[in-house]
DNA sequence: TGACATAGTATCGACTCGAAACTATCAGGT
DNA sequence: ACCTGATAGTTTCGAGTCGATACTATGTCA
């Protein structure tokens, strides 16, 4: 038993009782991890394939996840204009209701102090991104902290797809992060 | 999006990663859960009640769940001698075999110093107690950590149960912790 | 000897999950 | 224009989770 076993099963443990707080609005654990990220992603990162990168699953599953949630009238699908094969999903505003209620561990964390919320949060996004990069998954940060990103006075602009960005575009999740 | 958002997203991704590691052993995160739980927990503390407690859920569903680790020969049976419905679980060598190959996140923890681990090694378990204190959940600590345990100069003694506890039996964690 | 609590199991329906097969569409080369 | 192959999503399968409910067997207490 190493202080790392310790640390990953407090991770499991966290996470259940997080992924347990949906169950009230009827959701399980992966059907909120999926709304979660479409609430975050930018407009170009909110394909299925998308949502199985970020989750570490398989297309399949996740058409099956977003199926469900579909069904529950919390998201909403959106077709691509110029690729045929491609779908887009995003929140109804039934979907923003239900994120904003299932936050039930978010008052535990009032018990860290700011310093050591942030302390954790660090040392949480290195061990992440460690895994990540040593299971060739893709990081999925934030426009803000990307290579390809140029800060402007207003917002930014994305080097890779050429597109000036929104502030607020800046502060979503990407697939193409790095 | 607040920081105790991103916290409690990393949070989520670390534990699928985690729990995935013991796909490669044909065990799902529920299984891979239930049986690090087994290992760790004191003879007091392994019976299908105890593991739905901990897991926070229910006697039916951890009784599937035990039922498959026990047909994959992970762990047996031990009856209770004085209570005839009680039933006890402990790991075959071959599941301690498994177990100790199912720990792919463990590499990405050296990239924090000791400092760093044990720092939030103590952040994650103040947010934990707190959350499962306010679901009115047991926080399954260890024997050393009891307010029933009184220390030995070997090894200690359970105040609760009035037994004397050998050293090995006070690093494990026990349903009465408190 | 009840009445009731407790330990564990079985079953149901909705869902996850990986794997594999499948459809539709797109893109490159000839 | 045509064929080939890659890509985006969906469907289906079997094993399993999960909560809820109903069930059996055993223990406890009055």
């Amino acid at each position: 038993m190493t202080d790392t076993d310790l640390v990953r099963q407090l991770i499991s443990r966290l996470a259940r009782l997080d992924g347990d707080a949906g169950r009230s609005e009827g959701l399980n654990p992966a059907q909120s991890m999926a709304l979660e990220y479409l609430a975050r992603a930018n407009k170009f990162s909110r394909q299925p394939s998308h949502v199985a990168e970020y989750m570490g699953s398989t297309r399949g599953t996740i058409s099956q996840t977003l199926k469900a949630l579909r069904e529950k009238g919390l998201i909403a699908e959106v077709r691509s204009e110029t690729d045929r094969r491609s779908v887009s999903y995003e929140l109804t505003s039934r979907g923003r209701t239900i994120l904003a209620q299932s936050n039930a561990l978010n008052s535990a964390f009032n018990e860290l102090s700011a310093k050591e919320l942030s302390q954790l949060e660090r040392s949480l996004q290195v061990v992440l991104n460690t895994s990540l990069r040593s299971n060739g998954l893709k990081p999925f940060g934030v426009c803000k902290t990307c290579t390809h990103f140029a800060p402007r006075t207003e917002g930014g602009f994305c080097n890779l797809l050429s597109l000036p960005l929104e502030r607020s575009e800046t502060e979503k999740l990407c697939v193409e992060n790095a």
